[in-house]
DNA sequence: TCGATAGTTAACCATTAGGTTAAGTGTAGC
DNA sequence: GCTACACTTAACCTAATGGTTAACTATCGA
């Protein structure tokens, strides 16, 4: 059971984790039902490229399909989205609390040093070394090392 | 600035699309801040795989490394998770109605079938066809079909 | 009945993800 | 100074992902 819902939010987050999956999300948002093609109109991608995203959806359980003579409907669910939306809220304090830690310091006497609140901005995009200290050198390239 | 946002949703989902990348963060709400070993230590694979995933969710916003002496020191970030909160919040109606017209429903007359709610089971983790109709055959293997 | 429409799916491709081992670097303690 | 510890990263592997084209099937309307 706990591993079934594990996998259920690894297909959420999975499907939500794509730029074309969310927008066909967003456009079910605003009509309740749309076709298979209707779906597929704004995309600059093929038919069967959107299929195998809606394929996605429906195995996260985001969507249901429906035909109806040769059209297909397609209408968001939410079931698994909430689970998602649970999941997350147990973090909800770390930007909460972030905040009021910023509201308690902004009181606190000046000569105090603030100590490091939770809410910061996010790094960069990129191959990263976070940590707070200079990026080492690379080490020198190695060749094969496959034994 | 859009494109950006976009970007960054995508880095959240993705980060959190992995069991182990949860599991990884479900310990840093647990204790606000452990060494990478530390966090290496419950799972079976190896130190520089979990490297990999914590290098993920430092791109994607959800932690913060900081080097001591040999040892660095991973927190919770929770900004980019708020925004994927914010994201799912735009979908939240969608399992309130779905809640609430289930309400509506069983207060309704018996012998008026139910119309179809929002919120249902999501469907089984498998190459689907969700379609209500039944699943056609197969059609028939085509051998190499790239000019 | 036939052509158009809507959708389906096999086969293929390039890229990415998640893991490994091996070798390396920086720091701490004796 | 040396060894151990903590971490880092190159190079490699397999599997999965996101796209394509081509060929196919079911349905609709003339």
């Amino acid at each position: 059971m706990v591993n079934y819902r594990e996998q259920a939010l690894d297909r959420v987050f999975a499907a939500l984790a794509d730029p074309t999956r969310r927008a066909l999300v967003a456009q079910l948002e605003q009509k309740q039902s749309l076709t298979v093609s209707e779906l597929a109109r704004p995309f600059p991608v093929s038919l069967p490229a959107i299929m195998k995203h809606l394929d996605v959806l429906s195995d996260a359980g985001l969507i249901t399909r429906s035909k109806s003579g040769r059209t297909v409907n397609c209408r968001l669910t939410a079931a698994t989205m909430k689970s998602a939306m649970d999941w997350l809220h147990r973090y909800e304090r770390f930007w909460s609390e972030g905040l009021a830690r910023l509201s308690a310091l902004l009181e606190e006497d000046e000569s105090c040093p603030p100590t490091q609140v939770l809410l910061q901005p996010p790094s960069q995009a990129s191959p990263s070394s976070a940590a707070s200290t200079p990026r080492r050198p690379r080490s020198k390239p190695r060749g094969p090392t496959r034994k």
